[in-house]
DNA sequence: TAGATTGTTAATCGATTAACAATC
DNA sequence: TAGATTGTTAATCGATTAACAATC
């Protein structure tokens, strides 16, 4: 039964994951799935994704199963892959320019519709179908699409003074590449990727578990 | 004291966190600093910091708190900054040269000395000083320069064959960008990143502080 | 010394897992 | 119906926080 209470950020960073399964399940044609079969494909227990499920809802059968196409859809839309957010790419670098051309992110609901640097030799530039913008134009633009979501991949120095700026333009979330931990006092909601720090418990792990080597 | 209990991921997730907070307050000419003022900085407590720190030794002093410097070096050191992984590039697309471009992984340990793709169009391309080589020559390339990690950023219903390719070379970790879970029968660590997942959180968070809106 | 702050144990909290009655 | 499997409560486990004696 589908319960209002607060939902753990635990259980929220899992429902990407099962849509991806779920997503190859029905790729597969496999068309229901009981939480035991699928706890063996994802390595988790069958207690756990029970539990997860029905922070939203019951959309299992007893002696059934889960239909796999009905979940899809059911957590697609928690996830809101439904919505359009208007999204911008701020700092055309490499990977600025990487996001900008990643084609996966529309269908899950994020629609690139502007990028912007302030460097002159890369405003201009066709990535994707757009031309890069400069600085000079965010504000406007911006104001003029309702952006919703900014990818911030420019560099640590100036990331915390981009991040106020479209924050007070009311921009409501930052998906943040900065190796920088953005705090604002604002509504804006941050997500921060930090891929060095990915890569550093990479490393520790490799020396954890090959203890000669390296 | 220092301790060779296990672990727990948690803490080990947060090094690289302390780590660019301790720089940051080198930057500002700080050199000591006490559980207290750093939990305010961190947005954790006082006594998760001491908690972690301690299961890697005692660092720091009664009545003083933390040599910045020191607590900097030795998580360096627990981290392995001052390893040197040979790591490669697989998949030479945006994302992969974006990889190969960004600088800061080198100061990190993680030293690319590679970038491979199957794509001719791409082979022999300069990125950062390296010409894109030829899946072909990937082989040869890992077991000549003893290559320890490789970034993966092939497509995805490519993902699961370089993995177990590279993993049958020897290769001890895969940093793994394909939005699919790898899980090889090797010793071959994984760590993976899928942003897709990261930038759903952010569409959930979003739509769950601005019900309204999207 | 007196004050500050750690290292560490104990208490609490939250998340995961187990168990089982409900029910398809 | 009988068998299977959910939804959900209770038990366990692990991680976080609080407390404080040790000590700089």
């Amino acid at each position: 039964m589908a319960s209002n209470k607060k939902i753990s950020m635990a259980v929220i960073r899992r429902l990407p994951r099962y849509y991806r399964y779920l997503s190859d399940l029905l790729l597969m044609d496999i068309n229901r799935i009981s939480s035991k079969e699928l706890s063996t494909r994802m390595g988790i227990t069958a207690s756990q994704i029970r539990q997860d499920l029905n922070c939203f809802g019951g959309f299992g059968q007893q002696g059934y199963g889960y239909n796999v196409e009905l979940l899809f859809n059911e957590i697609g839309n928690i996830l809101g892959v439904n919505s359009k957010f208007q999204t911008i790419v701020i700092g055309a670098g490499h990977m600025g320019q990487a996001l900008a051309n990643y084609g996966n992110f529309e269908k899950r609901g994020f629609q690139i519709v502007g990028i912007f640097d302030n460097n002159p030799k890369l405003v201009g530039k066709e990535i994707n179908h757009m031309k890069i913008q400069h600085m000079d134009n965010l504000d406007d633009f911006v104001k003029k699409y309702h952006v919703d979501i900014a990818m911030l991949t420019v560099p640590y120095d100036y990331a915390r003074e981009v991040a106020e700026r479209v924050a007070l333009l009311g921009i409501k979330g930052l998906w943040n590449f900065s190796p920088m931990d953005l705090k604002l006092p604002y509504d804006t909601v941050i997500e921060n990727v930090h891929l060095s720090d990915s890569l550093m418990v990479l490393g520790y792990k490799i020396r954890d578990k090959f203890p000669g080597k390296t």
